[in-house]
DNA sequence: CCCGTCACG
DNA sequence: ACGTACGTGACGGGA
């Protein structure tokens, strides 16, 4: 008979992982991975364990433990043993039975996260361990040889290399190396005078109490005494029946009390019918509101006042279009508390204004949680109401509303109904959330009347001369042509330079350049590897300059082309729910990134012109995030450089390096530079290093220098992260919050990008609140003063405005008055405005 | 559909 | 030892 194969899972580690892998996830990743040992019938016998509550490891959230109920909840139906016993870790219970089964005809195979596991690896039982491979995350398994292998010893003894390793400054290969000599912790103090490098010495001593301390704690329990019941071994029939089952997450409800869609949905075809709905509407104290609009064209009106009803008005017969967006329009100025959902997009029908009392519940959601990557209804249902509904994609896949009215009008009710339905039953909570974080002002008077200005500048779009960005293109891929018969001549042989993966393979193999340095993928050709390799190799400069002309000529010149509308005018979207920090982002096509940097590609800028009679009004604040940062630490001596003079990278290399201003040289100045980025990006020794070619102690020593001299910077950045690990969140000047759930991760690299995430989100975030006013203010002052001027674009700190020649001087003192105004700071801000006769000349 | 790359602030 | 600077979007290549 063969070996009984039993497979062990440690459930409160995995879930752990899973959960901050797959956020808010972690109950279903661990259940996939139960669903997937079953399908390979992989185990014979399955059973999973948790730690007890009394001795588990402190519970970081209430959220992870939901999960770790639900959890047992899906092991059991999928037929796998739960295993909890008191005073016992799941590691424990792991440890134990395998030592107890493996003596008997089993092989067991323990999966877990706990690397303390693998020192019971022995000759039947085998550790497997999440780890980040090529496709993301696997499991790694170890035995015996692959610990030999791995760490050159046996598993016994990795307890003592884990204990060491909770000593700072000492790495693994240090670790295993005095194991291997010394064989345990207590023999390597007792020899301590034999260990050669004085720094390894140094810091054993440091830490010896922590290290002893560790190694008594890695010690697992082997003596629970639960047992396996193997006449519960799975079936093959149970497998088949398993595998038959529909899973789906909506059958494992994380709330008992979820609720139901208990609304009826109704169509509405008849005038009359539809009047009555109206004047209903107009008296309701709340509503949800929601104009469909596809292609351009109005193809239904969804209307909800109560929780018991909705209704899907359709423009047929009587019920024009026209109709339709009028009475929406007159309803949404009559009602008090109306909300919908994706204003922008229903405002070239809806002609309201920033005065308009009419919500977004999308927006609301964005800045309640802007970590999300959509607020559709569903969300929102999901998030604010506990409710299930169906997608849109579920209702009527990728079809239009107009036609799934034709061929599947049921559904296409449902999904127009659900849309004011769910927005009537959010409005209120997501007010109430809003309160309660205080945001309800940022929300009100920033985020719903930037919705109608970005709108504003959607609609007048930029004018870009065509035929001057053809041209543009054609003397692109004349150089991109020349270029690449000179490659093809250099390396001798034809190939896509645009293949990442050919080009690695012809610079690194076939011509055997040295310093290939590697990726995921194969060799890295990014443009910073290649260009320490340009003095050198004459090809690989040809390279860059192949790449940039056709990076040129795909996005800017044939990219934007596509763009350019009847009206000789491209009208990007600008997206106000995107980014985790409070900017803006840009799409179809991205206006926010046309080239500046490289006088090659700033060319660019000269097709993007100002209608007839017009001309450009481009202003940008100087330096507004260390403005801001200056501002937010109220360091004194940082507010005083900004007071006394221009140049603050400058000032910045005069006051750390002690040096009069007048003698900064430009080295010394770029220097400063970086340091201030690094700050504002949330510091770190590497990453300055990366940034300025120079060593890690190079940089920590720059970093130094820097808090020494503003004090008051250094602790507002850690006061910062203490906040941030306190909360959950990082804060903005104006209450703007952004979550940071990796402080709280347990790998190194994640929380310390939390770290960075909550040192930079408040910077970047208030810069993006500030804009955003200036941006409100101007566009009303421009309409309330009767200006014809309109704003066509904002770049994060930069305005442009397509102003009307005799408007010019009004816009030019409103533009810079309102961005200097738009916030009270300790530093003034600082605006550069030009005039010019395209983008390019305006800036 | 993901990755590497590169354009911007 | 870990192997990153913060925030975006578009493109081409290659599974």
């Amino acid at each position: 008979m063969s070996r009984k194969r039993i497979v062990l899972i440690d459930g409160s580690s995995m879930i752990k992982e899973a959960f901050y892998s797959l956020p808010a996830d972690g109950a279903n990743g661990v259940r996939n991975l139960l669903m997937t040992i079953l399908e390979k019938k992989e185990a014979d016998y399955l059973a999973i364990a948790f730690s007890s509550g009394v001795n588990s490891r402190p519970v970081v959230e209430q959220e992870l433990k939901a999960q770790e109920e639900r959890l047992k909840e899906m092991a059991v139906s999928l037929k796998a043993t739960v295993l909890v016993k008191e005073g016992y870790e799941s590691s424990d219970i792991l440890a134990s039975l395998a030592k107890k089964h493996s003596e008997e005809d089993s092989d067991i195979t323990l999966i877990t996260k706990d690397r303390r596991l693998l020192q019971t690896a022995a000759e039947h039982v085998t550790i497997q361990v999440p780890a980040m491979g090529e496709e993301g995350l696997f499991l790694k398994t170890y035995g015996t040889e692959d610990i030999q292998n791995e760490y050159g010893m046996k598993p016994k003894l990795l307890k003592e290399v884990f204990a060491l390793l909770t000593a700072e400054g000492l790495g693994e290969r240090t670790a295993c190396k005095l194991i291997k000599q010394f064989e345990s912790v207590s023999n390597l103090y007792e020899h301590l005078e034999e260990v050669e490098s004085l720094r390894i010495k140094d810091i054993l001593k440091t830490f010896e109490d922590k290290i002893r301390k560790e190694e008594t704690s890695l010690i697992l329990k082997e003596d629970c005494e639960l047992c396996l019941d193997f006449t519960k071994s799975i079936s093959e029939a149970e497998i088949q029946e398993i595998m038959d089952m529909d899973f789906v997450p909506a059958e494992f409800p994380d709330d008992e009390n979820e609720s139901s869609v208990s609304a009826s949905f109704h169509v509405v075809t008849d005038l009359s019918e539809a009047e009555d709905i109206f004047s209903k509407c107009i008296s309701a104290d709340r509503l949800g509101l929601q104009l469909v609009i596809e292609d351009k064209a109005i193809s239904a009106l969804s209307l909800c006042f109560g929780e018991t009803d909705s209704y899907c008005i359709l423009p047929e017969g009587l019920l024009s279009r026209d109709y339709l967006a009028g009475k929406a329009e007159e309803i949404c100025k009559k009602s008090g508390h109306v909300t919908v959902l994706d204003l922008k997009s229903q405002l070239p029908y809806l002609k309201l204004d920033a005065g308009s009392s009419v919500i977004d519940a999308g927006v609301a959601g964005y800045v309640l949680n802007p970590l999300k990557d959509s607020y559709t209804y569903k969300d929102l249902a999901e998030d604010y109401l506990n409710m299930t509904v169906p997608s849109k994609v579920d209702l009527i896949g990728k079809a239009t509303t107009s036609r799934a009215m034709i061929d599947n009008r049921e559904n296409g009710v449902s999904y127009v109904c659900y849309l004011s339905y769910v927005a009537y039953l959010c409005g209120e909570r997501l007010i109430e959330a809003l309160k309660r974080e205080e945001m309800e002002t940022l929300f009100h008077e920033i985020e719903m009347p930037l919705i109608y200005s970005l709108f504003s500048m959607e609609t007048a779009g930029i004018q870009v001369e065509r035929e001057r960005l053809k041209e543009y293109g054609d003397r692109l891929k004349i150089r991109i042509k020349e270029l690449e018969e000179k490659i093809y001549g250099e390396t001798g042989e034809t190939f896509n330079i645009n293949s990442p993966k050919q080009l690695g393979e012809v610079l690194f193999d076939h011509m055997k350049i040295p310093g290939g340095k590697k990726t995921k993928t194969g060799y890295s050709t990014a443009a910073d590897v290649l260009e320490k390799l340009s003095s050198d190799y004459p090809v690989v400069s040809l390279i860059l300059d192949y790449r940039q002309l056709t990076k040129l000529n795909s996005t800017y010149a044939d990219g934007l082309a596509t763009y350019i509308g009847p009206d000789e005018r491209i009208h990007g979207t600008f997206n106000q729910t995107i980014t985790a920090t409070g900017r803006i982002s840009s799409t179809e096509p991205n206006l926010q990134n046309i080239p500046v940097r490289m006088e090659l590609g700033r060319e660019i800028r000269k097709v993007f012109v100002p209608k007839e009679g017009c001309i450009f009004v481009d202003a940008d604040y100087s330096q507004i995030e260390l403005r801001v940062l200056a501002h937010m630490s109220g360091d004194s001596r940082l507010i005083n450089a900004y007071k006394q003079a221009e140049d603050i990278h400058a000032i910045t290399a005069s006051e750390v390096f002690h040096i009069p201003l007048n003698e900064v040289t430009t080295l010394q100045r770029r220097n400063a530079k970086a340091v201030n980025f690094g700050i504002v990006y949330g510091i770190s020794s590497f990453g300055l290093s990366e940034g300025l070619s120079i060593t890690r102690k190079e940089a920590s020593e720059y970093i130094e220098k820097y808090f020494e001299t503003y004090p008051g910077v250094k602790s507002f950045l850690d006061g910062l992260v203490t906040k941030a690990k306190e909360s959950g969140y990082a804060v903005s000047m104006f209450g703007r919050r952004r979550p940071v759930p990796e402080l709280k991760s347990s790998n190194f690299m994640q929380r310390s990008f939390g770290e960075r995430v909550a040192m930079n989100s408040p910077i970047q975030g208030t810069a993006a609140d500030i804009i955003k006013i200036a941006m409100i203010r101007v566009d009303q002052a421009l309409k309330k003063q009767g200006l014809k001027s309109r704003i066509v674009l904002q770049v994060h700190d930069e305005l442009l405005i397509e102003a009307y020649q005799d408007e010019l001087e009004d816009v030019k003192e409103l533009l810079t008055n309102e961005m200097i105004h738009a916030a009270d700071l300790d530093v003034s801000l600082e605006v550069e405005a030009n005039v010019g006769e395209s983008w390019f000349d305006a800036k």
